[in-house]
RNA sequence: GGCGAGGUAGCUCAGAUGGUUAGAGCGCAGGAUUCAUAAUCCUGAGGUCUGGGGUUCAAUUCCCCAUCUCGCUACCA
């Protein structure tokens, strides 16, 4: 691997409708901060720039919901995100915003670039527009009747109910979020990147050139470079985000993926006025690290983006973590299921290495974690305050009691001291070769298994024993043992910080380079160290127990919103009920509709006739095991195409609030096409 | 439905280009030890590597099928 002059380190910015948790920490900020820390102490030319990401739509909608505007949606959360980070220790040199005035000149700027470059294409097409607002909508600002499932609130992109993705376009009954009106079709013009036209390219960027990418970053790249790129809309109709640099483009915006990372490059220029030298020098090592829901827009959008603007340099790797889950159920932000940081700092003071040993010893490199309390104690207890803290101590508490606190005089070594000191240097080089290659927890066992060599090398020469008749054997044993801890404040120095800092103290010891760590000896004879306190405290059943009440807490909030049934609809007149014409029916036969989830085409004996309706019940049920069944089916509904079948009615059902669905079938057995009424 | 990633000891996870007894940490059992926050050190028990086929002298590692989890994406590989 050459060696780049300097490195720029991006952190996904994240967005600020939400507080930063546990998942956000061990997939992004905790590895992208190692990784910096380990370039700064080898005395790289390194920034790591993050901030907060700022635009979009669903931080207007959290804004019209508590009646406040964007910007204070936002501005709250930044603030509490960026103490937050500044509190846990991630030093990012600098943690900006996509609302700040540099932010929308670099964006605009870039906008413009590709624009005058004729790079993207222009295209219209109809999409809703709210006459009583006068605005676009986009497609989560309007609701309506799910044409699959029925569900009365659907998004345009999504009906929550049955999963399905949606264009707004597909709802029936479309209703605006904004007014309530019934939104109208109207033309509107877009920009599209024509990401198509970069495909070539990033086939053989990444497939070729980047072989050494994680399989997960690789494999979801892949995937879309096979499945052929197709160009992607950089402009929404919004009035909240950095606006459209051209003429005739009122309320348009640009779309958040395109406009985020810019982010990092407006961020850089925010830091530096030198900025070009680290996004347009060969000689830049650029790294972006990220959650695996972002693999797509770094490694084919951002990138495609940099191309087309022809300056930048490109992304050298991209290692995107899994997921981190909590006690078995994803994190969720509007669950609530989380642990937050701005919580954890509160609850557990002076304790940010804790968290993030334990984030980092359990990060989902390969594949999805679990984060369970219970290991989060176990890991404090057994391994920083047991093999780290530990040693530690022993050794402060050792050379305290029998030296004065003096670091004794090294006098002839053995084999064993050889080899000990020896494999110092073969733990650093472990750390190294797994930090070179993102490999975070193997680089955090590793140089933990310095404090174990440490506790070995005690328990083996038995200082307390030949104290009795041989002092300056004592004197070499905590001489090599207080050559380890030293190495251990540089070793460690990227991954627990604080403790670092605390140990160099009680060492009286300044901080070193990384190379420093295998300088023998780092603590010359005679030299004088402070007294220790303890580096780590052990975690009690009880505080862990608080934190498993908590999250139970949650679950039993969730639960009881969960079981709130909807409140009754608007009074209707009986004209209206006596329309609908309701008849049993019996199943004839069923069979699942092809390349869908959810739907099954089932053929009904309603009595009138023979027909089909095609309902989202699959899921649910098997077709073996409905053919025959008795039913109650809407047999005046508006014949309606789904997936190229007429669907001629619809079989009423009742729907629990976990989604799961009952047939509404007469008590007894009917004849078919009786009048249900 | 398609695609991607994953399913390895009780738990959380490693296992590059296939090769003699499949690893680590924690937990557990036994022993040693007392300088240390009852911490440490040694030894040991524990796995039909999701299931079923196939290729090969040889497969946890390659291919196919099934199944489960997560992610991306949907008239489309």
């Amino acid at each position: 691997m050459s060696d780049p002059k300097r490195f720029l380190i991006t952190s996904a910015l994240p967005y600020a409708n939400g507080p930063i948790h546990i998942g956000h920490l061990a997939g992004v900020y905790v590895p992208s901060d190692i990784f910096t820390r380990y370039l700064r102490i080898k005395g790289k030319d390194v920034i790591s720039v993050c901030g907060s990401d700022e635009h979009g739509v669903p931080i207007t909608l959290k804004a019209r919901n508590e009646g406040i505007t964007p910007q204070e949606v936002v501005d709250k959360f930044h603030n509490i995100n960026k103490k937050a980070f500044e509190d846990f220790g991630i030093t990012f040199d600098i943690y900006s915003r996509t609302s700040n005035k540099m932010h929308y000149e670099t964006a605009s700027q870039f906008f413009r670039t590709l624009y005058d470059r004729g790079v993207f294409i222009e295209k219209s097409s109809n999409q809703y527009f709210d006459p009583e607002t006068n605005t676009f909508l986009a497609d989560r600002y309007i609701t309506g009747t799910c044409p699959h499932c029925g569900n009365d609130n659907a998004y345009g992109d999504q009906c929550e109910k049955c999963g399905t993705s949606l264009n707004a376009t597909d709802l029936i009954n479309p209703k605006s979020v904004i007014s309530g009106s019934k939104p109208v079709l109207k033309m509107t013009k877009h920009w599209f990147l024509p990401l198509d036209k970069y495909q070539g390219w990033l086939k053989k960027w990444i497939l070729e050139e980047h072989r050494e990418w994680k399989t997960n970053v690789y494999g979801q790249c892949k995937s879309w470079l096979d499945q052929g790129l197709q160009p992607r809309a950089v402009s929404r109709d919004l009035n909240w985000g950095v606006p459209v640099p051209v003429e005739g483009a009122d309320n348009k915006v640009l779309y958040v993926w395109f406009d985020a990372p810019i982010g990092y490059i407006s961020a850089t220029r925010e830091l530096t006025d030198d900025w070009e030298k680290y996004w347009k020098d060969k000689d830049t090592r650029m790294v972006h690290f990220i959650g695996k829901d972002n693999i797509v827009f770094h490694c084919i959008m951002f990138p495609s983006m940099l191309k087309a603007e022809g300056s930048y340099i490109l992304p050298d790797n991209v290692p995107a973590n899994e997921f981190l889950n909590l006690e078995n159920d994803k994190i969720s932000t509007s669950r609530n299921w989380a642990v937050w940081l701005h919580e954890y700092l509160e609850e557990f003071p002076g304790e940010q290495d804790v968290l993030r040993y334990v984030l980092c010893a359990n990060a989902p490199e390969a594949k999805d974690n679990d984060f369970t309390w219970k290991d989060f104690q176990a890991r404090n207890n057994n391994e920083l305050v047991a093999i780290f803290g530990n040693f530690v101590n022993r050794t402060l508490v050792l050379t305290n009691n029998y030296f004065n606190g003096h670091v004794p005089e090294r006098g002839p070594l053995t084999q064993y001291d050889k080899e000990t000191l020896k494999e110092i240097t073969v733990l650093k080089e472990k750390v190294e070769k797994s930090l070179d290659s993102y490999r975070f927890r193997e680089a955090l066992k590793e140089a933990m298994n310095i404090a174990r060599l440490g506790n070995k090398y005690l328990a083996d020469t038995e200082p307390w024993k030949v104290i009795k008749d041989d002092r300056a054997r004592v004197g070499t044993i905590l001489n090599i043992s207080l050559q380890l801890t030293a190495s251990l404040t540089i070793i460690l120095d990227p991954f627990l910080p604080f403790s670092v800092v605390k140990l160099r103290e009680w060492l009286n010891f300044e901080p070193r380079q990384w190379d420093d760590a295998v300088v023998d000896p780092l603590l010359s004879a005679g030299h004088k160290i402070n007294s220790p306190e303890l580096l780590f405290r052990k975690i009690e059943d009880k505080e862990i127990d608080f934190q498993i009440e908590k999250l139970l807490l949650t679950k039993k909030m969730n639960r009881e919103e969960e079981s709130q049934l909807n409140p009754a609809k608007d009074n209707i007149h009986f004209d209206d009920f006596t329309k609908l014409d309701i008849r049993s029916a019996t199943i004839l036969d069923a069979e699942k509709v092809p390349k869908t989830k959810k739907l099954l085409k089932l053929t009904l004996d309603t009595g009138l006739d023979k027909r089909t309706v095609v309902s989202g019940i699959a899921e649910y049920f098997n077709p073996a095991d409905i053919i025959g069944k008795l039913v109650s089916v809407v047999v005046n509904l508006e014949p309606r195409k789904i997936r190229g079948i007429e669907s001629q009615g619809m079989i009423l059902m009742a729907e629990e609030n976990n989604g799961k669905l009952v047939f509404m079938s007469p008590a007894e057995s009917v004849s078919n096409g009786s009048e249900i009424k």
